[in-house]
DNA sequence: GCCGAGATTTAGGTTAACCTAAATAATTTC
DNA sequence: GAAATTATTTAGGTTAACCTAAATCTCGGC
């Protein structure tokens, strides 16, 4: 096969389903990918097909990725978090805007264009959301913090990194201050599942809802 | 239509060669498209059936674009010229490799990422070879310079542009110092179309074959 | 150990953008 | 102005990536 567009999103989201290492089923892919069903089995049948085979794959019971497919899906994630951090620092978009146009560069540019941005930014590590950036040879540090909702009255820490999909949630998150690197510390939290309330660097403490810090993680010092 | 890479790749090349304004025949089309020429026919006739139209076509009397075809030719010249400067001036890019990355990212880039090199550039007129970038407006200055393959011996001028289409011609202009705004001036002209002599900025004077001759446009002082 | 809800696959299309080969129209040459 | 050459279109496929609707499978609960 080729390695179309199509073929390395199936690939990445895969990759990010994956997660641990667990199999991935389809209605979760086509949930991710904005597709129907039988769509993502079609064409996860091709890509256990293809030689090199990218992905294994038993009929009924999901997919993982093979070490061939997991290369690509990190040469994609590569792109993706590359070409966010530029937008963010070298062209001044805000975080919320980097991924729809991330999206669509991940898939055309070149090696050249990769090594170009890479060295512009000084081989960074994480992106704009704290997400690490796999290396040109495919390594890739474990995604590093714990969820914020996880945390208890008194923890504290800096942020590691915040989810990425939701740019609504993002525009919230800069507005609260937080981001990567920034000093927080849970005040405390209201039982059966409130609101919990936290301080983010040296602003008054806030509370924030279970949609917001099932988004956070933090990196508990 | 939903205006694909392909339309726009199409309206493009259609909008190159029309130059003036005379009508665009399939065959050239298909070779500059590197496609059959019986596709050709069949996307012509999709744009054509179009609503608003894009471009108006008679059977077998070739094609010219509507204005709706041009402004949607000029949006993707302007993003292709714009990418292409760019590159060069921002990621460090040479004048010979910009064009295959244009020609991938042109079809991909917002109306945001657009206006963003833009204003980095300081907006732009030209391109790294020496093309005017149109408008957002879909203005485009006429394309300058006279064809240095036309200029008699004795007459001088600066480099208006050169043609960005062969990559070796472009590494071998900038070798003898031949780009935009260099100073330029034909010593003298052998017979029978011989080479051509000229000086570049102070070097000491080149022969040149109609091979780089007419790929080479002199704004004549 | 069976049942049924929900997940998954199969079957049968569609669409965009190509292709080759054959037919036809236009243009050039004698 | 007919014949030859060249350009263009038509006819009939192909391929990738989708879709909907109709099977079919799996697995948790009884
Ligand atoms: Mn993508
Ligand atoms: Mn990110
Ligand atoms: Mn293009
Ligand atoms: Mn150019």
């Amino acid at each position: 096969m080729e390695i179309s567009h199509a073929v390395e999103d199936y690939l990445k989201i895969i990759y990010e389903l994956q997660g641990a290492g667990g199999k991935v089923n389809t209605t979760a892919l086509a949930e991710r990918l904005n597709v129907a069903p039988a769509s993502v089995t079609g064409m996860i049948k091709k890509l256990a097909e293809d030689r090199p085979r990218l992905v294994n794959y038993e009929r009924h019971h999901g997919v993982t990725l093979t070490t061939a497919g997991e290369k690509i899906a990190l040469e994609v994630i590569r792109h993706h978090r590359l070409i966010e951090l530029y937008l963010h620092e070298a062209l001044g978009y805000s975080w919320d805007q980097v991924d729809a146009e991330a999206e669509k560069l991940e898939h055309v540019i070149s090696e050249e264009f990769e090594d170009r941005i890479a060295a512009a930014l000084g081989q960074p590590k994480i992106d704009p959301h704290g997400d690490p950036i796999p290396t040109k040879e495919g390594v890739i540090a474990a995604p590093t913090g714990e969820r914020l909702t996880d945390l208890a009255a008194g923890q504290r820490g800096r942020v590691a990194r915040v989810s990425d999909d939701d740019p609504a949630l993002l525009r919230y998150l800069a507005e609260l201050g937080i981001k990567p690197e920034t000093a927080i510390a849970v005040v405390d939290r209201s039982p059966f599942d409130g609101p919990m309330h936290v301080r983010v660097g040296n602003r008054s403490p806030q509370a924030l809802g279970r949609q917001v810090t099932d988004h956070v993680f933090v990196e508990v010092r």
